[in-house]
This record gives structure tokens, sequence and C-alpha cells, in this order.
DNA sequence: ATTTATTGTCTAACTTATAGACAATAAATA
DNA sequence: TATTTATTGTCTATAAGTTAGACAATAAAT
């Protein structure tokens, strides 16, 4: 527990990330269970050093809960509500767990936390997920169907979906949810899943390939009695 | 300078504002000169109190600065870099006013902060701008021509109106920024100063007219020989 | 060879954006 | 009073972009 209170963590600013992922058709996030009695869901969260870069911490976490080093990235907002900490979770997990937590822990997480929200996309195969100090789980949940998370990590959620929404056409940005190569299919589920509603398949095509970032590979025979479609590759340079 | 070394100041975050007003067809910008030896120019900035919402901590900072409380207000990023206090302000701030400065000021600026960035929207008629406890000097600036700004106020500035660019049109919120009443060529010289390029006058009428917010009003005499200009007002509500 | 399901692409219809044109008009001028 | 000038408000033709329907191509099963 000694992480906790490090001494040289900046006090009472946190970082919470949203890490999306995307399998089986559905746009996911990674969450976890800490390591308490009491069902507490959390997003992937941090401290920043003294000394880091607030970007840096935010790799950093995801770098821990992930594996991976490339990783999209971007901060979206700020939730500073005086309140935010104490929507009965604090209480709740001291009642809860009497007399496990230590000194430093109590005294550490019962101060109010300004969060800095950042949002990340990962290849979910890429992506295996390592739990942090205090979690006991770690696991990929349906954005749609998440568990009840702590304070307003729902309300995080819900910003960080709205600002990927907002960023997905202007950034070219989906492709770091897929895997290297990908079907125009399957690029088409991705932003089904990510926007929640159905897209037409004629102009949707027409759509990517106008962005002149696909480039055409060879063709995947999946098996099935029809036409085999293409597999593209997102080619950021030129 | 007791406040500064306050208590009740959540240690190592501040908030920026990025001010911004309209005249003689200039966008402007709120910026003072520090009570110091030195051009050291500022955005108006503050801190936040151990129960506030930082929401709430912006507007006290905007009211206190322009007296005025109905303010558009929007956050828009943080700047969380560890060397952004570091360039080289600080020290030529002590430098060159060698021994004025207590004790409770220096360890205070010493930290590095982390800084959550708001812009505002007000009319620069209604706006009455008031020095804060260190301000020698605080003037309305255009966003083109700004003097040099300690640490990384800059960048801040520019962040904050690129956001206003993408924001403008989603969220109609340009009218904040012009008196109750104008005409349409003031509302489009607006348009152009903070895009700062030209529109085409007939399809902007077009443009804002198809909104559905504007109420035209009587006419505007100039005195002018030509036709006079109708007024409009922004309408928020349906 | 035929059928089936899906993919890739084309085009017509519709909508929106852009650019040019012109009438309306407030005040100055003749 | 009629004419001129500068600007405003609006219309329309054209261009550009979006949406919806259609159909050929094709991999594998029948």
């Amino acid at each position: 527990m000694q992480i906790l209170n490090n001494q040289n963590y900046i006090p009472q600013i946190s970082i919470d990330c949203v890490i999306f992922g995307y399998r089986d058709k559905e746009l996911k996030v990674l969450v976890s269970k800490l390591n308490f009695e009491g069902n507490f869901w959390s997003l992937a969260g941090g401290f920043i050093n003294q000394h880091e870069d607030i970007d840096t911490a935010a790799y950093r976490i995801l770098h821990e809960r992930t594996g991976i080093t490339e990783i999209y990235l971007e901060q979206f907002h700020v939730f500073g509500n005086a309140a935010r900490n104490n929507i009965g979770f604090f209480k709740k997990l001291i009642e809860l767990n009497p007399g496990t937590m230590g000194n430093e822990v109590y005294d550490w997480l019962n101060n109010r936390f300004i969060s800095i929200g950042y949002y990340a996309l990962v290849d979910i195969n890429t992506a295996i997920p390592k739990k942090a100090e205090l979690d006991k789980v770690i696991d990929w949940c349906n954005v749609k169907d998440l568990p009840g998370l702590i304070m307003d990590h729902k309300d995080i959620v819900e910003k960080a979906l709205e600002s990927l929404r907002q960023n997905l056409d202007q950034k070219l940005i989906a492709f770091n949810l897929l895997p290297e190569t990908f079907t125009m299919k399957e690029l088409q589920e991705l932003y089904e899943a990510i926007f929640d509603k159905p897209f037409a398949r004629n102009n949707f095509q027409k759509k990517m390939l106008d962005l002149n970032v696909l480039e055409r590979l060879e063709k995947k025979f999946t098996g099935a009695a029809n036409k085999a479609p293409y597999l593209y590759r997102f080619r950021n340079n030129g």
C-alpha cells in the first residue's frame, strides 16, 4: 500500500482513463473491481508524480493496465465537482471494510480529488489487462452494460464516449480499435458499435474509401458462400 | 498577500481564464500586467477552494475580473506539462524583484501547477475590468497582437481560440460577445474576427436566419446614405 | 450449371453550399 | 422633386455533397 501515500504524488489530483476496446461487435471499456468487500467497480485510474507531465502519467497508467506502449490517448475533460468523492462511496467503503485499511490509505482516499479524464483506444487483442495494486478483478465490459461504477465514473464514461464520437470523423482514430488489417464490414460494425446506430453499407464504403487513408490488400477468404471481401490497412502517412 | 497562502486552496492546481470580448471589429482577450518589476503579462487566473466546484471557482474568478454574473463559460483543456512553470518565468520574477516577495508568496508560486483552462465570452460593454490583488494594469488586447505572456499562457489562448472556433457553430454562443441587439453586418464581422477570414454576405445572412434563433426588430437608422439594416436579437428559447 | 449470400460500385434523386444577380431603400446630391 | 450612391435583403442558377436504390461480381454450396 506504499504507493498511495507516496509523497511524490501531486495531492488531490487523479487521472481516470476510459480505455476503449472492441470485440464481438461491442464497444468495451476496461473496468476493475476493487480488492475490498463490496462491489466497487472502477475505471483505470492513478496519480501524477511531482515531476511528471500529465500526459506521461496517463500513458504510464495505461501501460500498467494494458501492457502496450503505442496507445492512442486523448484528454477530454476535467471532473471537479466538490461533491464528486462524497456520494456515499468512501463511507460505504469504510463501512464494509472495517479495520482493514491502513491510515495512509484512509487519509489519501479521504481527500477531495479533481480528476482529469483521458480516453484511450486500444486493439483489444494486443492489450493484456493487468490488475493494479488494489484490483481484485479486471475485465472488458460492454459500454452499454457496465456494472455500477464508483463515484462519478459513469459520467466520465459517458463524456468520454461523447468526445470519442465527436472526434472520430475528424481525427480518423477508429483504426486504433482494430487489428492491423480488417474488412470494410468490420470497420462499419465498429462505427455502428460506437455510434449505436446503423450505417448504409454502400455510402459507408464510399465515405471511407474517399478518405484516402485505406490501403487495399489481398482478399480475405472466409469460407462463406459469397464474394470474398478485401482486407484493408490504415496508412497514416500519405 | 494573504490570499496566496490561503490554506483553503487546493495546492498545485490553478485555473486560467481566457476572457474573450469583441470591440472595433477585433476579438480581444482580457490580460493583466503583474504588479512586479518586469513586463509580466498574464491571463486572468486563480485557485480553487477546498469545497468549491471547479466551475464555480472559474465563475468566481471571472466575476472578480469583469463584474458580471451571467457569463458564458466553458472548460476546454488542462495544461499539465511538468515544465510549464519553469520556463524562466519564476526565476526571472525573483531576479527582477529581489527581497520584495514574502515567503508565503514565494513558496506558493514556486510550486508546480496544473492549470485548468476555461474560456469565457462576455459583452465587452458590460464587463468592467477590475484588477486583482497582484495586477498593476488590466486591459483588453487584440488576440492577434497580445503582449508577451508568462509561462504557457500564449498556448492557452491559442487552444482556447481553437476550441471556440470548433464550438461556435454547434452551440450558437457567438451572441454572448455582442450587445443585446446587433445588425447582421455586425454579427458577420464578429464571425470574421473570430475565424480570421471573410464570409460571403448573402450566404452568411441566409445561414444565420435559417438557424431560427434570431428575432428581427425595428430598423437601425444610422444616418448613412443607404438602406437601413434591421436590428436582431438572439432568442435562446424557441 | 445453378443458387445463395455478400461485396463493390454505379447512378438518380435529394439536399446543401456557393456565387452571381437584382430589387429595396436611406440619405446625399442636383 | 428626381437622381445618385452605398448598402441591405433576397432570389436563383450552379456546384458540390449526401442518400437511397439498383445491379454486377463472386466464393462456396447445391
